[in-house]
DNA sequence: TTGTACGCGTTATCAT
DNA sequence: ATGATAACGCGTACAA
């Protein structure tokens, strides 16, 4: 472990200044391009920082001017996939303007999460962006910290607070659009856990677009189970018992959504010319490799990330907003939906 | 954004020695917990900084340390699934030391990769940890950066390097060993990208225990191809054509089983009874939903982000190591692979 | 054009 | 037991 300087200490604009035979404050003007330096000098000075491989000592910079050029990044399940695009999209945003991120994972427990704020705050965050594991409302992280804060994907329960969320509803109206304009009249709704605001958004959606096509809820209901493969293979056998006639299916994940092309299948139900089915969430290696390619709904969550980036920097200039902002999801078209034949 | 002082400026030790009315050296060696210190002047001091939710600027602290607490996580594929659970290990390791983790994703950009290096150096990170997309070797990123480093999943080119990567060979022969003493004796192989090392490292494993216990490999081959649901339905028709008597098949990953046992199921073969399959990464949406529930190989990738983890803390603490350290593979046994009737 | 001096927030050393 | 002071590495107002 031995740096460009022969010893084990890493190399500061004294060394360089020493090098190039000027004073550090020179050297500093020098290589922050301040005007008031001969040209000679400074490249003299860029040499020598060359030459020792300097690179300035950032927490340094951060004690003068009061910015780390940090920011923290709390998501309370990296597990979930839900949480990596988002993460990907803010890294990226950051990335891009010279900040860094701090990553957190509260592994969905409370007190864990204190542990981290801190631990960030300490580290003098200039601000925060909340990943949550679900689409429903978590406890705010309380409005002094000191810095800004953005929630995305689970939005704030303080309305003060800034969120950003996918449009569940409007998810839901876009799916059932989609096998409308197939020529689908028989359309049924398998979805996940009730207890997800999501999953009620979404289905709220679907049947609103029913009502205004003056379309039936096929099998009269909406089937809510689990976010499982397994309960999709379950509630399309009892939805077929219950009727048959069904000519599409708009599923609330991609996984129930396999579940149910498995179970069409097994029936000799053909999709799409029988059956239509479209999933949710874009999981692109069970809907791409789906028999057939599934259609589906990205929710554009790294975008969400990269949008969260934008609105945490806006904050951080003293731009600050506040209320929950909610973003388009997507429509994807593969094979698994077709006109009819 | 008023903090608790009721400025915009983040409360610091002097606003806490004030408050208790002492010298910030005073404060600072009751907060501290210097033992020269009177009790009653420790508690006047703690109460203040309470009361102003004090927390101590980690940026001067490791300015005068050297010391940052701060490590950095270099991956080069957020995306993939992979490196997810290593990052999981690390961070978890690293949490519960009051380490925080700068996360960077190079997108498989080596361009990226030197920028965010740059930029982890002038943070002064205490170590990095470097996290492959693939479990090849990948270039090294030098000896001297000043801070010790180690390589998880993709080892580096360079043997002086420490680099953890998981044993692709034992894991092969683990999972044929597997198929054999459930009874098969005609045991396929099906996998992925063969310029993967991991695919001909678990081929050769799967070889070798074959040879052992002097059994054929079933279809006179292994089927290389490319990682996905799709190949694995594609390969396992030709092998079927080819060997219709194959009673197990090793599939590289749990996507390629997930095609294997589509196709079973279309030719009536019944899994396990009939053919045994068993998959590889324990990608738990997949393998736990499927119909069987799929037994497979588990990497333990998240013990192999904290063993990394360890290693780089060791390393700071002046006790590096180099070379390749290799860890084991698990077998999860589920419902597709059981004893012959 | 260049150098000196101070401050950022904290800890450690040395007096008191 | 407490306080004044230096030091960490850098940027910048000011003096030369």
């Amino acid at each position: 472990m031995v740096t460009s300087n022969g010893t084990a200490r890493p190399v500061t604009l004294r060394d360089v200044a020493r090098l190039a035979g000027v004073s550090v404050a020179t050297a500093s003007k020098a290589l922050n391009g301040q005007p008031q330096v001969k040209a000679e000098t400074r490249s003299r000075v860029m040499e020598a920082a060359a030459q020792l491989s300097f690179s300035p000592n950032t927490l340094a910079q951060a004690l003068i001017g009061g910015r780390t050029g940090t920011v923290g990044l709390l998501t309370s399940d990296l597990e979930g996939r839900f949480s990596i695009p988002i993460l990907m999209g803010a890294e990226d945003a950051f990335g891009s303007d010279q900040i860094s991120v701090f990553l957190c994972d509260a592994r969905g427990d409370a007190i864990r999460e204190k542990h981290h704020l801190r631990a960030l705050l300490s580290r003098r965050v200039d601000g925060l962006i909340v990943v949550g594991a679900r689409p429903d409302s978590r406890p705010s992280l309380g409005r002094d910290l000191g810095v800004p804060v953005v929630y995305a994907y689970s939005p704030s329960d303080d309305p003060e607070d800034l969120s950003l969320v996918t449009d569940n509803e409007a998810a839901g109206r876009l799916a059932v659009d989609h096998l409308i304009s197939c020529g689908r009249t028989r359309i049924a709704h398998i979805t996940g856990d009730p207890s997800y605001g999501a999953a009620q958004d979404r289905a709220r959606g679907a049947r609103s677009r029913l009502t205004e096509a003056g379309l039936p809820l096929a099998g009269d209901q909406v089937w809510f189970g689990m976010w499982s493969e397994a309960w999709g293979r379950g509630a399309t056998r009892m939805l077929l018992r219950k009727d048959p006639s069904v000519d599409a299916v708009f599923a609330g994940s991609d996984e129930i959504a396999r579940g149910v092309l498995d179970v069409l299948h097994q029936e000799g139900l053909d999709v799409p010319s029988r059956v239509a089915v479209i999933g949710f969430d874009n999981w692109e290696v069970l809907a791409a490799n789906a028999r057939p390619p599934l259609s589906t709904i990205d929710m554009q969550l790294e975008e969400l990330g990269r949008r969260a980036a934008q609105r945490l920097f806006a904050a951080i200039d003293g731009n600050p907003a506040s209320g929950t902002e909610t973003l388009p999801c997507r429509l994807i078209t593969r094979e698994s939906t077709a006109p009819l034949g």
